[in-house]
DNA sequence: GCGACAG
DNA sequence: ATCTTGTCGC
C-alpha cells in the first residue's frame, strides 16, 4: 500500500526516487483509447473530485468516463501537485469500464524542478504511458512563439530541453506540453496536436475538466 | 534576501 | 483550483 500522507521533505525525496524510473522514450504500441484527466474541488477545497473521460482514436468519441470524489488531504504545493490529486485520480482510473491505452494529464509532466510532475507520477503509478498537458508554466524559459497555429518553442530548464510550449489555436495563449512517462517529447506533442480540434485544449482534458468541475 | 510558483 | 456578475462576440 502506498502511503500519501507524507511531509513536503518527504515527498520530495520520493520524488527523487521515482524519477529514476521514469521511462522518456516511446514504449508504447497502437493507441485506441486515449484518457483525459482532470481534478477539480467542492466544498470549499475540502473535497477532491478527480474525472477521467476516455475517448476511441481518432474518432474522438466517447466510450468511458469516471468520477472519483475523495476528501482533500493536502494544500496545494507549487512542486507537490500530485501527492494532493493522484490518489482520486487512481480511484476513478479503477472505475473505467474501457481501460486507456494513453493518458492526458492536465498538468507538468518532466517540465517540473524534479522532473516528476503529476503527468509522471500518474504514468508510473499505473504504467500507462502518459503526457502532461499545463496552462501555465511552471519552471523554465523560452523564446517568443509566433502567434500561429502549431507554432512552438523548446521550454529549457538548466540548459536542458523540459517541454514545449504549443500555440495550439492562432492568436491564443500558449500551453505547456512534456513527457510523462513511456513517451518522448516528440510524440508527446504528436498526440496533443493529435486530438486537439477547435480549442486550445486536448478534447480528452476539454471532457474531463467539465466532469471535474461542472 | 527577493520573486516565482502546475492546479 | 475556487470565490463570483455581467459582458462582449460568434
Amino acid at each position: 500500500m502506498h502511503s500519501w500522507d507524507l511531509t513536503p521533505q518527504q515527498a520530495i525525496n520520493l520524488q527523487q526516487e521515482l524519477r529514476q524510473q521514469i521511462i522518456t522514450t516511446d514504449q508504447f504500441g497502437p493507441v485506441r483509447y486515449i484518457a483525459g484527466v482532470d481534478v477539480g474541488f467542492e466544498d470549499r477545497g475540502n473535497t477532491t473530485r478527480a474525472a477521467v473521460v476516455v475517448m476511441a482514436c481518432p474518432e474522438l468519441e466517447v466510450v468511458a468516463s469516471a468520477i472519483a470524489r475523495q476528501p482533500t488531504r493536502l494544500p496545494y504545493i507549487p512542486g507537490l501537485l500530485s501527492f494532493r490529486e493522484v490518489p482520486a485520480v487512481l480511484e476513478a482510473l479503477e472505475q473505467l469500464a474501457q481501460p486507456p491505452d494513453l493518458l492526458l494529464c492536465d498538468g507538468q509532466g518532466y517540465a517540473h524542478p524534479r522532473r516528476f510532475g503529476i503527468a509522471c507520477h500518474l504514468g508510473l503509478l499505473t504504467g500507462l504511458p502518459s503526457i502532461g498537458v499545463a496552462k501555465k508554466r511552471l519552471i523554465g524559459t523560452h523564446h517568443d512563439v509566433t502567434p500561429e497555429r502549431g507554432s512552438q518553442q523548446y521550454l529549457f530548464h538548466q540548459q536542458e530541453i523540459i517541454g514545449v510550449v504549443l500555440r495550439n489555436r492562432a492568436h491564443v495563449k500558449t500551453i505547456y506540453v512534456s513527457s510523462g512517462h513511456k513517451v518522448c517529447l516528440e510524440s508527446a506533442v504528436q498526440w496533443v496536436e493529435a486530438t486537439t480540434t477547435r480549442y486550445r485544449l486536448p478534447e480528452p482534458i476539454r471532457a474531463a475538466h467539465k466532469l471535474a468541475s461542472g
